[in-house]
DNA sequence: CCACTTCTAAACAGAT
DNA sequence: AATCTGTTTAGAAGTG
């Protein structure tokens, strides 16, 4: 019956709600943490758990730019709208508009829907958020070093005083000095990547920019104030912390130390920050008072605890959390710091973001006018089309609801549309909604698949090959040249980050096509049923296809040819352009891989149009095609090669924070329970 | 426009 | 009874 799809497509949601989304992940983190030093590090316990604890307050830090984010959508919510909900068709052009439908706490799921409606992508903020917090953590290093050379001398001194022996300075002597010398590698990658960060323009750090990103959180605020701040937090939170519910307060934690970098404090506020300002203040003023239209739904209210920065009080009402709202968060000192501090960060990210969609934009355009120079191309990398088709792709595939946002989203601006179509996920989703490349894309499913095999396993990208040949290529991998069905599931889910996902809907269509294609031949074993291939059959189902048609042949393979270089090259440039942080998990990162996966996908897509509006040998060959001779061929035809690719309609889902290293044979379907 | 292919959804039945 | 496996049908959509 329909249990499958029926169960299955229920649970996607709530799938993706249970902490398979890099928000819950990094909240997880957070939370998870415990046994922190109350930034009172004994100058003796150093090293690796010191670098530990600066990892996992660089985690708390990325959890905090989220909840950031999340407050300042939910700011502009108080400051800027009218409660009012019904707004008509509020979220289609206000980015935030979103959550101001939905004042309440905003899952990482819905930032992301969010945010895919905005120009920017998940993977993008997510970048971003890294930026950030690389920020961040670079001052906080440099805090946290000065505090370890203050404390060891100091030590040094006592230890002198009070007479101790030789060899314990020297021993602690040592590790300090070990400490130091790690803090300091981590100091050069952090100004290594800084650096980095400038260079490409991802950071302003030039006079006369608004807000100098180098100091976003102690304008307006002194350190000795932060460091107060902090004290107080993390004092009346301690027994929160134990509980590994702590991320919160880390928020702020971090948020103060990284601030009090004394050489770096600057009081000046510009324009923005003191609209932002009177933003933030009024936020505990807001948060006094009930949302009458959301009686339960609080923005700083969720799951049952007090999201205030650096409180994590738990509420068992809705009642007692407003009580506990009025009597800890009352318009005082301590929470207008807090909510300055969280205005520079809010406003820091809001300068991000500006920037990224900024160069989102010229990339936009750039591809966009360079993809119409080629006359030829009627559909140029769609990323024009795409944006007319986006609906009607969304619709085809409701299963991808989660991960197709730009189905409602009217652009404002084709520009402005451009992220959601650089996105796998509007990449795929937009464009004909089921882009089936014609067989003159096909390019040897086997070699494909080893050359991007770690791309295929990352990035949630539809491989670009049919049922049929995956299932073939399946069977064919298998030492025995026979899967069972579950099997065949396995080296889906593992084989492909995209089959981890929307599972009723492939497996449905797995045992479709094994049924309908007489190619698959069932096998009866002792302990059940093998499939396995009849490559006659296989070869038979496109004769004419490929047709043996040599030229159409070598355009596959030129097109081909092309895409291995274009990841790399898209790779590489990515890794630049983001961060030391991501280079190293540059293919591994979903967000990286997809985009370069989308690109080349789009790129055969316009290869496939060279190809079969000018025949192969054309003189209106294009450009790529001509800058990409064709190679030899480095397989047997094989028999998939002539099927069509995997339609596109259903988004490639892409949740950042798929976890990569999971293994999934053991957990075929694993997508709903996650 | 049509035939074909592929995908998706679903119903159904038998096996486990 | 629930789930898995396998078959079949139907419709949508892309391609040639």
């Amino acid at each position: 019956m329909m249990q499958e799809s029926g169960t299955e497509t229920k649970s996607n949601g709530s799938a993706i709600q249970n902490g398979s989304s890099s928000g819950n992940h990094l909240l997880e983190c957070g939370g998870l943490r415990e046994g922190r030093s109350n930034g009172e590090t004994p100058a003796v316990d150093v090293g690796a758990a010191d670098l530990a604890h600066v990892q996992q307050q660089q985690q708390a830090l990325q959890v905090a730019r989220q909840l950031l984010l999340q407050q300042q959508q939910q700011q502009q919510v108080s400051g800027l709208k009218s409660p009012k909900r019904n707004d008509k068709q509020p979220a289609l052009q206000v980015p935030v508009s979103v959550a101001m439908m939905t004042p309440q706490v905003i899952t990482p799921q819905q930032m992301q829907q969010i945010l895919q409606q905005q120009v920017l992508s998940p993977q993008q903020l997510q970048v971003l958020l890294q930026q950030q917090q690389a920020l961040m953590l670079q001052q906080q290093l440099q805090e946290f070093y000065k505090k370890q050379q203050e404390q060891l001398q100091l030590q040094l001194l006592q230890q002198q005083h009070a007479g101790k022996q030789p060899k314990e300075q020297q021993q602690v002597a040592t590790q300090q000095l070990a400490f130091q010398q790690q803090l300091l590698q981590m100091q050069q990658l952090q100004q290594q990547h800084l650096l980095s960060l400038q260079r490409q323009g991802l950071l302003t750090i030039q006079p006369g920019q608004p807000a100098l990103p180098l100091q976003p959180l102690t304008q307006g605020m002194i350190p000795a104030e932060l460091q107060q701040l902090w004290k107080e937090v993390t004092s009346a939170h301690t027994p929160e912390e134990a509980t590994g519910n702590n991320h919160s307060s880390l928020d702020l934690t971090t948020t103060c130390v990284s601030s009090s970098a004394p050489s770096k404090t600057s009081l000046i506020m510009n324009p923005h920050a003191s609209t932002n300002g009177q933003l933030s203040v009024h936020t505990p003023k807001r948060e006094s008072l009930p949302n009458e239209e959301h009686p339960h739904s609080h923005p700083l209210y969720g799951h049952g605890v007090c999201k205030w920065p650096g409180c994590e009080a738990v509420c068992e009402d809705f009642q007692s959390f407003l009580k506990h709202l009025n009597s800890e968060h009352a318009l005082d000192d301590r929470s207008t710091a807090q909510c300055r501090v969280q205005m520079q960060v809010v406003q820091q990210l809001e300068l991000q973001l500006a920037k990224d969609k900024e160069r989102l934009q010229a990339m936009m355009t750039h591809l966009h006018v360079k993809s119409t120079e080629p006359k030829t191309a009627p559909q140029p990398l769609n990323l024009v089309s795409s944006v007319t088709l986006s609906k009607s792709a969304s619709e085809a595939s409701p299963q991808s609801l989660p991960h197709t946002p730009t189905t409602p989203t009217a652009p404002i601006t084709p520009v402005t549309q451009g992220p959601s179509v650089i996105t796998t996920t509007s990449m795929h989703t937009v464009g004909p909604i089921r882009r089936r490349y014609s067989d003159k894309y096909n390019v040897p499913i086997s070699s494909d698949i080893a050359q991007n095999q770690e791309f295929y396993k990352n990035a949630e990208v539809r491989p670009p090959f049919t049922y049929a040949s995956l299932i073939r290529q399946a069977i064919l991998e298998s030492p025995e040249k026979q899967l069972t069905l579950n099997e065949i599931y396995n080296w889906f889910t593992r084989m492909f980050a995209y089959f981890r996902r929307n599972a009723a809907t492939w497996k449905n269509a797995v045992r479709h096509n094994l049924s309908l294609h007489k190619c698959f031949v069932r096998v009866e074993n002792v302990k059940g049923a093998v499939w396995t291939v009849d490559e006659v059959e296989f070869q038979k189902r496109r004769p004419q296809k490929i047709s043996g048609n040599p030229s159409l042949i070598k355009n596959m393979q030129s097109s081909h040819a092309y895409c291995t270089p274009l990841n790399a090259a898209l790779q590489a440039s990515m890794a630049e352009n983001s961060i030391p942080l991501y280079t190293t998990a540059s293919m591994g990162n979903p967000s990286l891989g997809t985009l370069a996966s989308a690109m080349r996908e789009e790129l055969n897509g316009a290869m496939e149009h060279t190809n079969s509006n000018e025949s192969d040998s054309s003189p209106g060959r294009s450009p790529l095609q001509a800058a990409h001779p064709v190679h030899v061929k480095e397989e047997p035809l094989d028999p998939e090669e002539a099927e069509g690719p995997l339609s596109l309609v259903t988004t490639a889902n892409h949740s950042p924070d798929f976890d990569q290293d999971r293994d999934y044979e053991d957990e075929p379907v694993n997508e709903d329970m996650e």
